[in-house]
DNA sequence: CAAGGGCAAGAGAGCGCTCTCTGACCGAGG
DNA sequence: CCTCGGTCAGAGAGCGCTCTCTTGCCCTTG
């Protein structure tokens, strides 16, 4: 690695001052047009790039967002499409605003110990929490030591006092959009595969089920999976053994509810035509399911975006404001 | 943001010099244990973290490594489950080496003027590209500036001296695999959906299945894709035309597997008895296809590994050497 | 013509840390 | 007795940058 220039180094090329170097570097105004063009050829000339830790030092800002994910990352990274998306999302943003952006996985309980330790030294303007358990202890540690941070997913404990600002999908109106459609397509035994019960996402979507059933007057038929294709092919066989009679699913995953397909396709059943089928997330094998999905679309991407701009507004001073929460759409396809 | 305790603070509590801390921080030995002792329970007390960027302006090391997608990355990380794996094996490697690890994205072409001042800058210790084009200029520019550099794929030029070390897998050898396997159960006339030709993973495997159909002495039949499903379903149709007789199909990503599947069960051949499909990556979906599919497993977390583990090397100071190819593993399933 | 104001550039003090160098103190050997 | 080598703690010099403060200049104004 060869020597690279610094400042004083391009300042005396260019025959000035380290503060005019600096003020040129950092766009300020109030510099001779003239001196501005020498120093910027001097720049130009040495390949001059500023040495980021040293800036950061002074200014204490570290120009970066953490982006966190504290969940075990077998699960989370493995299947799951969304959480790339997320990180698109998210990348995109910080991107246009000229952030870098640090990507921790908490796979063992001393990364989780690591992460907590990088995010509060103050390493970071600011953590985006992608943990979905609401559980997780990581928002609170943060928010207490003053670091900006931005969770995905409401947290479980919302609506206590100093619970921190968060991007969420309007998870309890998707299911009842979903619910709902099978209701109007005349489905009469409405079953659902929730997803894990201490996760808001599979809260709030199961009472997005409920509240519908409630106000049609059904039954409610439930089954819980933990998100996954496998959960969701074992939740779909307890479901047939608990109603055999029954005439649709809403699973809160597509991934379950891909595998309540395949279940139901072992168990002989034709889909629509006698059990519907209705998912939650639109991923992209959803469209290709046998037969295509019909499904739930959050703007996982959008949410990203939204997740990386809140964190860079706290973290450049502003306020947090109430809770982002996107629309969700119904994708309706063949399923149901 | 509460102002944070310094070397100093830490120091005047423990009743000792500066240095002596920073010894005991950085886990130096010489140190008297009663004082060590002391010193631990002042940082302990005061909640001492170090701050990274003043240790980085005077050791020159980042403790940081970047991992970059220089692709668009509207492809790379929609469908795509190999990426996420990837992340996941590099992610785990640079925790367990206490590094952190900058994702960047190159989303445009301003993108990709940033990475390379990022990366140039110093402000990594090592540098992962993960861009599958050959044509790619970032490692190249890289390596020209002493940056340790390593990419995933072997680049196009290699061979020419100075070629960036990397981490591939066996494509040639993993498409050899698939195709010699639709030689072995007896398929005549086998076709492939090639990849694009300008990445080496769509070269490669194109060479490994017109390897083996040249010592089998049969003829070749290919159409092109670019590893997405979409891609798949119009590479599989065009063969149809092409060769309507055909009996197997070789194709060179499981996505487009899955799109060729489509195809064919749309045009009324039943998998395999009409027609064998082997894919390969071995994405999870692969093995929840109609029919489950055969396909080609590449080890893609290990790969992740393996890069981290190259690139820290080199930080380090280690000699690049050979180019670490990972073996691939053919996984028979139903659909050949 | 002197005094005041405004703006551009330089000087210099750190930011928090590491690391070399110096100095103090000990026990052993001449 | 003094010297020598060895160990461990402190002193202090920066790493490259930003930013406040000061200085110097020119133009305006009384």
């Amino acid at each position: 690695m060869t020597a690279r220039p610094t400042l004083e180094k391009v300042a005396a090329r260019a025959g000035v001052s380290r503060a005019t170097v600096s003020r040129v570097v950092n766009g300020s105004t109030h510099v001779n047009p003239e001196i501005r063009a020498t120093v910027m050829r001097a720049v130009e000339e040495l390949g001059y790039v500023p040495n980021l830790a040293a800036r950061s030092l002074v200014t204490r800002r570290a120009d970066s967002v953490a982006l966190v994910f504290s969940e075990p990352p077998t699960r989370v990274f493995s299947d799951d499409p969304m959480f790339a998306s997320i990180i698109r999302g998210v990348g995109h943003e910080t991107e246009a605003s000229d952030k870098h952006l640090v990507l921790m996985l908490a796979g063992s309980p001393r990364g989780q110990e690591r992460i907590e330790r990088y995010t509060t030294a103050g390493h970071v303007d600011g953590v985006i929490v992608a943990s979905m358990h609401g559980a997780d202890p990581l928002p609170a540690a943060l928010a207490r030591r003053g670091v900006p941070v931005v969770c995905s997913g409401r947290p479980l404990q919302a609506g206590v006092q100093g619970a921190p600002p968060c991007v969420d999908v309007e998870n309890v109106g998707g299911a009842e959009q979903a619910v709902g459609h099978l209701v109007a397509v005349g489905r009469r035994r409405i079953a659902t595969i929730a997803g894990p019960q201490d996760m808001v996402a599979g809260i709030d979507r199961l009472t997005g089920y409920r509240n519908v059933l409630r106000d049609s007057d059904r039954r409610s038929i439930v089954a819980v999976g933990d998100f996954t294709r496998e959960s969701g092919v074992a939740a779909m066989r307890q479901l047939l053994r608990d109603d055999p009679g029954l005439d649709a699913v809403f699973a809160a995953s597509d991934m379950m509810a891909l595998g309540a397909l395949q279940a139901l396709r072992q168990a002989g059943r034709r889909v629509p035509d006698d059990v519907a089928v209705v998912g939650f997330d639109d991923v992209p094998a959803a469209a290709y399911a046998e037969p295509p999905l019909t499904t739930v679309r959050q703007p996982l991407h959008e949410m990203g975006r939204e997740l990386a701009r809140l964190v860079l507004a706290l973290a450049s001073g502003q306020d947090a404001g109430a809770p982002v929460i996107l629309p969700t759409e119904l994708v309706v396809r063949d399923s149901a």
